[in-house]
DNA sequence: ACCTGAACACCGTTCAAGT
DNA sequence: ACCTGAACACCGTTCAAGT
């Protein structure tokens, strides 16, 4: 008698639906906590009604990046090509930082989607804009590698374990085998300031690093830099 | 009767054997196709056999990245602080490279192994002992990010994925939707000289950007840089 | 033709029952 | 006290049986 023995689902399942309800879920519950059966129930529905929309997890995985990039701001014209290039590469770290799962997938997929490749685009195209060469702007995009995404891994932290718990296994004796890790994390800590343990502004770590970067650029660009002068070793 | 139902097992299971077998399964068959019941059942053992050597997978991980580590050279003493971080450095990378798993491994480690720690502690000497600060030691060791371990997370590649398979979709489509991308990925792939489809030259790509680091980092020791000098934007 | 419950072939790890 | 088979609580995905 019951047509339904559910309540009518209104709004119908689309792939769209199921991108952002992924990505709401990985913001709450962490990536390793998402899979397809828990996103399916999240959405009250079987399982398998989710491969209608994604063919496997795959291709839920880069759909969920593809939502992250577009939150980042279209390229704002004019500006020199240093300006341009640092202002949408800290956009895109604005997204990706909205979504800490973000970075681990994107460095996880093996091929771009046309989302990724538009936003690659516009960024070799601002090299080229700028007075690189096709060859430069090729070795300049290797050498930003993710930091062209505005992520870093970040292989773990300058600070070692910043195990909060007191009384944890030999601080001393850490510091007699690991002396110039140790007096780099004690710097760190006090210029922190007031709380320790958190320790470094990734933010400024990640601009200095972009920044270093850039100026480098700019300066084989001056130089007329091209591959052909492997043995000069980048000129130096 | 039979108080062996099988052979006896002569070499007993210890850490290092059981790290041993499973850096040989994952050189031979990848590291998704690791898994703790494969690894006994190559052993000749029991699954739950492997937990009184190693306390569960993620120390199995951290074993294995440290019998990777071990295949590094140790710091040959003399030389600048550039020839003695840029030798250990490739160093490292040829131990990585060797295993092509070891480098998503060490990414996904949330803390630092003693070993790992022991590396790092020694590339932070080279830079002390070069004359760089504590402060731009510490900069500079977060702008290195998982270089400074001889890896970086390519990002797929510049060119956009190879798909070898000829008349799969859209070859001028892309060349049309992302202009600068075809020519880079055409460049490169003309660059490569007689057989396309590789492409571009890995280890000069990662030299290129190492040394253009190290140079930045040079030039800033020699400003006498700190992050006091913040607002100055690495001196620009 | 569409939809989906049950099943398949796995996981890492726990735990109680055996020796 | 040690060891381990079976079980637990999951996976992603296939597929045949239902409507």
């Amino acid at each position: 008698m019951a047509q339904q023995t559910e309540p009518v689902r209104r709004t119908p399942l689309t792939r769209d639906r199921v991108l952002r309800a992924a990505v709401a879920l990985a913001d709450e519950t962490g990536i390793e906590a998402l899979s397809m059966r828990k996103l399916a129930q999240e959405l009250g529905v079987v399982p398998m009604a989710l491969y209608k929309h994604v063919a496997n997890k795959e291709q839920l995985l880069d759909g969920m990046v593809d939502v992250v990039m577009s939150e980042i701001d279209p390229p704002a014209p004019g500006a020199d090509w240093q300006g341009a290039v640092r202002r949408r590469v800290l956009s895109a770290r604005r997204a990706f930082l909205g979504h800490p799962w973000a970075a681990q997938v994107l460095q996880s997929r093996t091929s771009p989607t046309p989302v990724v490749l538009a936003y690659m685009d516009s960024v070799i195209g601002m090299f080229r804009t700028g007075g690189f060469s096709v060859d430069l702007t090729h070795h300049v995009m290797h050498a930003l590698g993710s930091r062209m995404m505005g992520i870093t891994q970040e292989l773990f932290d300058a600070s070692p374990n910043p195990d909060p718990r007191p009384g944890s296994a030999a601080p001393q004796e850490d510091a007699g085998q690991f002396p110039y890790v140790t007096e780099l994390a004690g710097a760190v800590a006090h210029d922190a300031g007031s709380v320790v343990g958190q320790g470094c502004d990734d933010q400024f770590e990640f601009e200095f690093a972009l920044n270093l970067l850039l100026d480098g650029f700019e300066r084989l660009r001056q130089q007329g830099w091209s591959s052909a002068s492997r043995s000069r070793d980048n000129g130096r």
